[in-house]
DNA sequence: GATGCGTGGCT
DNA sequence: TAGCCAAGCAT
């Protein structure tokens, strides 16, 4: 907690040690925002997120009376996009159904769309100072090494949970669980932990045994297979582009993405209107949790009149490519530049 | 317990 | 260049 309170990181969600320590405390619809925008995601890809969402949606009132499209739209980019829709739906029952206010309890807040045990526990303990042990990767790590614990990870998450439990104080449980995630981000690093500034130094077991970069061990990870697939990028006379909404589950779920074939071993053609499609040279290689996908991108230009089979046709001055999922984004760099030449 | 689900930065 | 990794959740 003295390391804490010299080496907070300055983080636009957060109340400093110094502030929460005067009393002041964190605003839990900020709080929960922050801690579903960071899962799995790192604090640099959050923060412009995080400064935006909270400059159009200041409260959860106001994010749950949000149009889904344009909340998908901000959300573009920052990745596992089951997590706007969970936002969305956490927002609107908080809103709803709960008064606008936030449960206090982990369980409470277990409870809720996109809450799962690392969120609520956070939650609980930063928002509203419950002794809660809160357990992500940077405290997996912190714990593995501390203890040396030497059982590969995700079969060492329940041992690890108990250990962390054993650190968990009465006192500022919710600077402590920050402490403890700030440690695992700045000191404790994954791959050449700076072992001599660390404040756990002389307690650390794996410190002792010069084994530290080592842990945690992790299961082996099964390779991502390549699949292929075509994306089909139409403008129409005034400008328009046709685009589609994709659905609400799977990959993607819910995004805005040109249309296109499946995505596979050998993918079917599938043009979404009749016209003259102009196969683009290079491809888009893009790689997904899963599987490395590479994407033929063709082109056409079409009349005004046309009747597209699927897809909706979006005026120029509304296409904004931001609002488009990554891959779909590097389907546009080139295919943007190709149908100014068409 | 295993699988599906993004992305960008770093090594 | 390719793999690793990040404040995980839902099914």
């Amino acid at each position: 907690m003295d390391w804490y309170d010299g080496h907070a990181r300055g983080l636009p969600w957060r109340v400093g040690p110094a502030d929460r320590r005067a009393g002041v405390r964190p605003d839990p619809y900020r709080v929960w925002l922050s801690e579903v925008m960071l899962q799995q995601t790192t604090v640099a890809a959050v923060r412009e997120k995080f400064r935006r969402f909270t400059e159009i949606w200041p409260d959860v009132r106001s994010l749950a009376a949000a149009e889904d499209a344009q909340v998908m739209a901000e959300w573009a980019g920052l990745g596992y996009y089951a997590r706007a829709r969970n936002l969305l739906q956490c927002a609107r029952v908080v809103a709803n159904d709960l008064g606008g206010r936030f449960p206090e309890t982990r369980e409470g807040l277990l409870a809720l769309p996109g809450i799962g045990p690392y969120t609520a526990a956070a939650i609980a303990a930063i928002a509203f100072d419950r002794p809660e042990t809160v357990v992500d990767g940077n405290v997996e790590r912190v714990v593995a090494r501390l203890f040396d614990v030497d059982t590969p990870l995700p079969k060492a998450k329940p041992e690890l949970t108990r250990l962390a439990g054993l650190l968990t104080p009465q006192a500022r449980p919710g600077d402590h669980a920050q402490a403890m995630m700030d440690l695992g981000a700045t000191i404790c690093t994954p791959r050449s932990p700076a072992c001599g500034i660390c404040p756990l130094m002389a307690s650390c077991a794996a410190r002792a045994t010069g084994r530290a970069a080592d842990l945690p061990r992790k299961a082996e990870k099964k390779p991502k297979p390549v699949r292929l697939g075509i994306a089909y990028v139409a403008r129409r006379s005034d400008g328009a582009l046709l685009l589609e909404t994709r659905p609400e589950r799977g990959l993607l779920g819910g995004m805005l993405g040109w249309p296109g074939s499946d995505w596979g071993e050998s993918p079917e053609a599938a043009p979404p209107v009749a016209a003259e499609w102009t196969v683009l040279g290079g491809d888009v290689r893009h790689t997904f949790t899963h599987f490395h996908l590479r994407l033929a991108v063709e082109v056409a230009s079409v009349d005004l009149d046309c009747r597209p089979e699927r897809g909706t046709f979006v005026p120029a001055r509304d296409f904004r490519p931001s609002s488009l999922p990554t891959v779909m984004r590097k389907v546009w760099a080139i295919a943007g530049p190709a149908l100014t030449h068409l």
